[in-house]
DNA sequence: GAGCGAATATGACATTTGTCAAGAAAAGCC
DNA sequence: GGCTTTTCTTGACAAATGTCATATTCGCTC
């Protein structure tokens, strides 16, 4: 069975012919690292499945990049402001390691939502996730200090950051990347 | 009708039935400015619909009040990470103005939910949109000075902020107030 | 494993922002 | 309306952080 399958399976039992539903809606993909699975301009047109890999969210702003979030193996990936609202996205979705994801369109989803009321369930509970995360993230960034914010990055997200390179991660907290760099070499 | 199920409507047709029972379990109440609807250490037990006033979410750190988020009249009111867990809170919500809100228990939420599974397709539209916003404020933080900070706030929630005293714009910016009150002053 | 390019570290200095203190203005309260 | 309390403003200075320049290290590719 598919990995986000029995994901899924966990948050509530799906029902044979919505499982069925939802593998036809779906096939796996293997893409190589730097792959970018959506660009500015773009109508995000689907939420992906992170079975394996490692994938950056971030904008452009006065010519820097502007990590907003880092999402790894078992995690959804997706366009939050695009693809709920349909408009052009204006963030870029990136690969930082060969990944293997599985996805599905905004069509296929709302086709599922209206055929199977009860996946509207599983929505709002993954949802709900997330939209916690978001603001655990918003929390991190008004701590007033770098060092604070570091601080709290790595008692909050302890693993996945260890893949991530260190001037994404500053981008993420809003420092300069050698600001980061000089927290990390001094004395606690 | 009542306010926040005519705003109900407008997201999908309403059954009598649900209706019916979505006024059987909320009663408006009026409450005073400075009233806290939540406080650390509470378990949120209910979301509000605002139906007349403002409301800030807001946490201490190192003494100093944080604030999360503001909310006028036709928002819902949660403390995210309290009632979707069902841990205590570690956030105020507290009345900044004298404010009429309609509220429902998790308890009685998740029987509706239960009981009206379409009524899953309009928490998760609902969800959907505040994630949207928790998006929008995190990535103004993200901003670096602090002059683009406030600038972004001022374009993209131009109205709410004129009722909210400029200290707690500060926090929520991520700036000590007199930082905001010289980006005021100055020339732009 | 040698060589190349990117990522990280480090130093010097400029700029932004925070802190503390004091005064002005505004808002709440009898 | 006058009083009190809070909020906002302004100035001087200190501390934190950004910027730029230059090593140094790391990770890839061949």
């Amino acid at each position: 069975m598919s990995s986000f399958i029995s994901f899924l399976n966990t948050l509530q039992p799906l029902s044979p012919a919505l499982t069925q539903a939802l593998l036809a809606s779906t096939t796996p993909e293997r893409l190589p690292a730097h792959h970018c699975l959506l660009q500015p301009g773009q109508v995000a047109r689907r939420v992906y499945f992170l079975e394996a890999g490692l994938v950056r969210g971030y904008t452009l702003l006065h010519g820097r990049e502007i990590s907003s979030w880092f999402m790894q193996a078992g995690d959804f990936v997706i366009s939050i402001l695009s693809f709920f609202t349909q408009q052009p996205s204006e963030e870029y979705l990136e690969l930082l390691e060969p990944s293997v994801v599985h996805s599905i369109t905004y069509d296929q989803l709302q086709r599922l939502y209206h055929d199977f009321p009860e996946f509207n369930f599983i929505g709002r509970r993954v949802l709900e996730k997330y939209y916690v995360l978001s603001e655990q993230r918003a929390q991190t960034l008004r701590s007033r200090t770098a060092a604070e914010r570091y601080e709290l990055l790595l008692r909050d997200f302890p693993t996945v950051f260890q893949r991530v390179a260190l001037h994404h991660i500053a981008s993420h907290l809003g420092m300069a990347p050698e600001t980061l760099s000089r927290l990390r070499n001094k004395p606690s």
